[in-house]
DNA sequence: ACCGGCCATACGCTGAGCGTATGGCCCCAC
DNA sequence: GTGGGGCCATACGCTCAGCGTATGGCCGGT
């Protein structure tokens, strides 16, 4: 209806005619839209003036609608139900399904998202996640989940992003393993256990390359098939890890890893939050979005002086 | 329906999103709407994250609904078209009586409005005026008109009032007169003519006595029984005439008349245009009301030489 | 006579909504 | 294959529509 924007003053100047009318008084219709008093009675008065007519006898006990407000608020009330009713309806379906779907690493969910999950769900009561679980290496679709971890660039184009973490890398153990050990670039008398991620696609020489020192003995190492098991061992004294900061930040600050080296691999890339475009972009999904941002940053503040 | 409010970011949202869903594009509706096309997609974006869902896809040939979007284009659809109705209806009353009426006095509409009718037609081509003639002194009530002129304070109370003129009044009389007779406090030959409005609810004394000076010689007088004639007669050299500056402003202007003493008499009233609560005050009232408030300032400012 | 509650209006403040600039993408014509 | 046109999306900065506060006027109840 086209014409409708033209003959009213403004968009929201039915929705007060029609508050006023049901409340019968400036100050009832006033405290529905949270505004004061003085402002309903402008918008009414905005509204008369504009179509030329009152809508209202004005009395001490209030507002009487006149014939002709009788008819505009008998078509108005029938107008507003009928679109109520589809936007009810429309979000009803929203609520039922107030499942949001991640995708993450199985890594960062065990080692810190977990750990808070409880804040998490106090903090977001109606929620329901449901986690898409990587094994290692953040990578392949998402397609269809509200909100994914992953790098950037990648192969997923259609989403929003935003930054997340930085990917940077520091060799980890548990402090009993650094007491008996020594860290990485020291010598030690017997060679360390590297613990690893048996990824075939990643080139793990990249990270380790960097952190090996030009005394760093010969190690034996392990490999699991996940890494969450990797990180897992490292807590339990069984070696050194890789630990890639946005999954290992919050033990760093539990004190159950501390690192076993001074070096550090920052690769300049960073991981995004993303939310692919044929998904709506709920509001609820922007909130997570922010929690988990600055749950990370609040994170990674807290372990700076261990990564500096 | 007090939850429409609140289940929508803004009240003009769901006009923008029905504007957008009937136009196909966000430019197109921005055009409606005489915004740019951005403003068209933020809005658009809002609802979607407020509703948490897509109404629309989007490619290259512009917006497309989705399900939800078109459930939703129907509803408010229908909604509106209920509204716009309604409003329609409303408004294609009001301009079927594009009438005004008006509660002048005779002197002023005689000597002051009729001068300048032209151009106030010109100013409101869509306005007919009606009006209620009072024959002098400006009082009683005006009940069923749009616009009235009186003394404040006065009678009618259940009304807006804007102030338009000071009560001003001062003698008057033709050039004619004044070069044959002299001035009121001036000496002649013959007594003066004096041309009085036959009013016996009104104190005329409280006018002339300050107005005499103390060697103002013995006159006549003639009586009329309409203000208007009697400032007729003092225009045709019969006489002199209180002059009351808002009824006389344009002759003053004109040089049709002349002060015919260099005394006033300023009561520290004002006249003031006044508009009944029991009718709606209409856009056209305050831009007539704004009209003959400008004109008449212009009249005082093009005579305040005759009235310091 | 006083108080409470209604609506109306003037004044000053501010953030919602806007335009501009710009970027990305797709389709079509050459 | 390339360039141009037209679509939508987003960042940045601006401004005035809409707001609150203060206040006034009025009416009804105590």
């Amino acid at each position: 209806m086209a014409g409708l924007g033209r003959l009213i003053p403004s968009a929201r100047s039915l929705l007060v005619f029609e508050a006023a009318a049901r409340c019968g008084s400036c100050g009832a219709a006033a405290r529905e839209f949270n505004v004061t008093q003085p402002s309903v009675s402008r918008s009414i008065a905005q509204l008369e003036t504009h179509l030329g007519l009152l809508l209202f006898t004005r009395s001490v006990r209030g507002l009487v609608l006149t014939e002709e407000g009788q008819a505009l608020y008998r078509a108005v009330g029938e107008g507003f139900e009928r679109i109520e009713g589809a936007l009810a309806a429309i979000v009803a379906a929203r609520t039922r399904k107030e499942v949001v779907e991640l995708s993450f690493s199985t890594a960062f969910v065990t080692h810190w998202f977990i750990p808070r999950m409880q804040r998490f769900y106090r903090d977001f009561p109606t929620v329901d996640l449901r986690f898409q679980l990587i094994s290692g290496t953040l990578r392949g679709p998402f397609g269809n989940v509200d909100l994914a971890m992953r790098m950037q660039p990648g192969e997923n184009t259609d989403c929003h992003a935003w930054e997340f973490a930085p990917e940077l890398v520091v060799p980890v153990c548990s402090p009993a393993y650094l007491r008996d050990n020594g860290s990485l670039e020291e010598g030690c008398e017997t060679p360390h256990t590297l613990l690893l991620f048996a990824d075939p696609l990643q080139d793990f020489a990249r990270y380790w390359g960097p952190l090996r020192g030009p005394r760093t003995p010969a190690s034996t190492s392990v490999a699991f098939s996940d890494y969450a098991v990797v990180v897992q061992a490292a807590m339990n004294g069984q070696g050194i890890a890789l630990g890639w900061v946005s999954a290992v930040s919050h033990a760093l600050g539990q004190g159950t890893l501390v690192p076993a080296s001074s070096r550090r691999v920052a690769t300049g890339r960073a991981y995004h939050l993303m939310a692919p475009r044929t998904r709506p972009l709920k509001d609820v999904t922007l909130a997570i979005r922010d929690w988990l941002s600055v749950e990370m940053q609040a994170d990674i503040a807290r372990i700076s002086h261990l990564l500096a």
